[in-house]
DNA sequence: ACTCTTGTTCCCCTACAGCGAACGTGTTTC
DNA sequence: GAAACACGTTCGCTGTAGGGGAACAAGAGT
C-alpha cells in the first residue's frame, strides 16, 4: 500500500499520515489534489487520511484548505510537560537570560537528536519562538555535545551510527575521533563550547543537567560570535551558566 | 483491520494509531502488552505501530516504556504559531493578567471546539499550564460563548448538532433557545459571560477579537467566582477587557 | 534452575488501503 | 451565459499489507 521497501516492520498507513501532516506544514496549509500531487497518491486516499485526521483534530479545513490541527498542540504540550526537566529549567533559563543579555536554551535529548524544549531572551524579540520546537543532530551545538559528553559510550556509538555527523557550516566537527577528543574536554571543562558550528555568526556555551547519575538535558546560552568570542566573556558566562544549570538540578532533586 | 463500523470512510490504521496515542497519554507511558490489552489489539500490531512512530519522532522508548515523543511537540509548536492571533495576544494577554491580577485567557475555535492558546496569571502559579492546550465545548466558557455569538448561524447550528451542549456544572446553559437567547445578549452588551458553568467557583468574562468581519478567537478573564461576582468588579473587568481585544485587533491590522 | 512476563520477530490470511473513475459544485473564460 | 475547467468528495473493485497468532529471546522474580 504505502512504498515502504524493507523497512523492517512499519505500518505503510502511518508513514503516509505523516508524509501528509509533513507536506500540510511545508505547504502551509493544503489542498488534496496538491497534497496528492505532491505524495504520488490517489486523491482519494489523501481525502480519507484527512477526513480521519480532521474526525480526530489532528487537521482542520478552514476556507476549503486543510491546515494541521490544534490535537497536535494538546499532544504537543503534554509531550512537553512530561520533561520535568522543563519545570525545572524554566526559571533559571529566564533568569540566565536576563543576567548575561543573551538568548538562553534548555535541550534534551529523545531518539538520539536535540530538541529545544524552552528558550528565553534577555531583550525579548520573538527569534525565540522559531527555534523552541525543532531538532537538530547532537554535535552541533554545545548543550547537545554537553550531552553526548555525559551519555554512556555504547549510546553515543549506536547515535553516531543512526545519525551520523552532517556539517552544519564549515566548523562543524564531522570526525568521530574529534568529537570524541572533544567530549574528553568538555567532561574535564565542566561545559562545551559551540563556535559557529550551527549557525554562522552565533557561538555559544552549553553545560549538562544531570539527575540521579544520568544526563536529564542541557542548558546553553547563545549569542552572537563577536561578543562571545572574547576570553574573559566566555569565563563569565561560562560561570553563571554552571550555576543555572546547578539551580535546575537542585530543583530536579526537590521535585 | 480497525474495528471502525460505519464511519463514512476512515483509514482504520490512522485510528488505531491515535488510539495508541491517546492511551500512551491516559497511561502516562506504557508498554507494548498493555497497549495491546488495554485496545484489544495483537501486541504484533501495536508494535509495528510503535516502532512508525519511533522511527518518525512520534513517540519515544524510555527505559523499556514507550512515550509520547517530542515530534508532537514540535508540530504543535506550528499548528500554534500558524494562529496570527496567537501572536498578536500575547502580550495583550500578559498585560490584562497584570493589571487585574486574575488569569487572562486566549481562546479560539476549531473543529466546533474551544482551545485555549495561550494563558497568563497576574500572580504567576503553574495552573496557567494544566490549561493550556486543553479542548473545551464552546458552550461552556465565556470566550466560547463570544466566538459563538459571532459566528454565522448555520455555522452554529452545525457546531451544536456535531457537538451538542452537555453539562459540566449544573449552570451550563443545556438548552438551544436558551443559548441563543444568550447569544443575543452577549452581542448587545459586547461580552460573555460565564458564572460557574464549566468549573464550580470560577467565574469569567469573555469578549471576541474580530478580524475582517468574521471572528478570529476570544479574550477571557477567569477567577475565582466571590471576588468576580460583584457588579463593580465585573464592569471593571469588562472595561479592561474590551480594551485588550481592542489592542489584538490593532496587532492584526497592522500583521 | 525454574517460571513468568515482557518485547520482538515471523508468517499466514483476508480485510481494507489505495486506486481510478464518476459525480457534484463552484470558478474562470471567452 | 454556457462551456470548460478545477476542485473536493463519493463509490466499488482489487491486491497488498495490516492484523493476528504463535514462536522466540531476554530479563525479572522466586
Amino acid at each position: 500500500m504505502a512504498r515502504n521497501g524493507t523497512d523492517g516492520a512499519t505500518v505503510g498507513s502511518d508513514e503516509t499520515l505523516f508524509a501528509i501532516i509533513e507536506q500540510l506544514r511545508e505547504r502551509d496549509g493544503a489542498g488534496v489534489t496538491e497534497l496528492a500531487a505532491g505524495l504520488g497518491l490517489a486523491k482519494s486516499s489523501v481525502h480519507k487520511h484527512l477526513r480521519t485526521m480532521v474526525e480526530h483534530g489532528y487537521a482542520v479545513n478552514r476556507d476549503g484548505t486543510y491546515h494541521v490541527g490544534l490535537e497536535f498542540f494538546r499532544a504537543g504540550e503534554y509531550a512537553r510537560d512530561r520533561y520535568d526537566i522543563y519545570h525545572a529549567a524554566k526559571d533559571p533559563v529566564d533568569d540566565l537570560a536576563a543576567e548575561t543579555g543573551e538568548m538562553a536554551w534548555l535541550i534534551v535529548e529523545e531518539n538520539g537528536r536535540a530538541m529545544y524544549l524552552y528558550g528565553s531572551r534577555g531583550d525579548a524579540g520573538v527569534s525565540v519562538e522559531a527555534i523552541v520546537g525543532t531538532w537538530r543532530h547532537l554535535h552541533v551545538n554545545s548543550g547537545g555535545k554537553a550531552i553526548l559528553a555525559h551519555l554512556p559510550d555504547d549510546e553515543v556509538e549506536r547515535i553516531l551510527d543512526a545519525h551520523g555527523l552532517p556539517a552544519r557550516t564549515e566548523n562543524t566537527v564531522t570526525d568521530r575521533g574529534e568529537l570524541r577528543a572533544e567530549l574528553d574536554r568538555i567532561r574535564e571543562r565542566g561545559y562545551a563550547v559551540n563556535r559557529s558550528e550551527d549557525l554562522h555568526g552565533i557561538h555559544a556555551i552549553g553545560a549538562p543537567v544531570r539527575h540521579d547519575g544520568a544526563v536529564r538535558g542541557a542548558l546553553a546560552v547563545a549569542g552572537a560570535a563577536r561578543r562571545l568570542a572574547r576570553d574573559d566573556r566566555e569565563a563569565d558566562l561560562a560561570e553563571r551558566l554552571l550555576t543555572a544549570t546547578d539551580d535546575v538540578e537542585v530543583n530536579l532533586a526537590y521535585q
